[in-house]
DNA sequence: ATTATTGTATTAGTACAATAATACAAGGAG
DNA sequence: CTCCTTGTATTATTGTACTAATACAATAAT
């Protein structure tokens, strides 16, 4: 039984996740990106909905549409940068609200942290 | 434009915010809950909506239904404690995955909490 | 006893997301 | 030139969450 996240939209998972593939590199500045189809193919998904998620990730500035050559990943990478710290900042706020949401003290929070194992460098 | 969350159901908001409510104390051990339809009309939500919503509390242990008499929080403080734990548990763990996907490292997260007043104590 | 309120249940309708099934124009590849 | 793949668009259908409108039995209140 899943406590916490009722369960969102297909396309809002999937534009998610593609925002943070990009932001984080998965698909480089300016590469091509995976075409309608494939992207469909691949998450078991219509089509049609896999196309809105697109259109939406060009609308973030984070995919260009070149008609039928496809579609690429823009080459500005201070939109990506932008959109990767917009992401962040928000997540990070929507922490501060979720813990005192649920009682968790800034102790408990830098325990948990302590835990963590650590995934950068 | 909402970067993060996909839209969830109403009804999963209610539950994830009545177990919030019940275990932070808002609605003491033992003591009476809102009927149906007053909740209903506090969301502005239908009636129906939210019965589903506390029948769900009920399984979760939460809550009891005594017929006409109307509905309990439950006296058994140790349900009350699990849930909470579990709650918190899974929460954190959801931090962990996403902050990694994020690209969000320790050190910034360190930095994040010393900024976050202190709601505790 | 009557009345109002409780939880519970049923049925139908509405709104929206997603699927399904195509179709088409434009450019690349052979 | 012809064919394939690209993005894009259209229309119909399905599935589901939610609303709407009740109804009913049990109990508390008066």
């Amino acid at each position: 039984m899943n406590m916490l996240t009722p369960k969102p939209s297909v396309s809002g998972q999937l534009l998610y996740k593609y925002r943070l593939d990009i932001v984080g590199g998965k698909y480089p500045p300016g590469g091509q990106f995976p075409t309608v189809r494939a992207l469909a193919y691949e998450e078991s998904v219509n089509p049609n909905t896999m196309q809105k998620v697109l259109t939406l990730l060009e609308q973030d500035g984070l995919l260009i549409s070149y008609g039928t050559r496809g579609r690429f990943v823009t080459e500005d990478q201070s939109v990506i940068a932008e959109i990767k710290l917009l992401l962040q900042t928000e997540y990070l706020q929507s922490v501060r609200e979720s813990a005192a949401r649920l009682g968790i003290t800034k102790q408990q929070f830098m325990q948990f942290l302590q835990e963590s194992e650590e995934q950068d460098e």
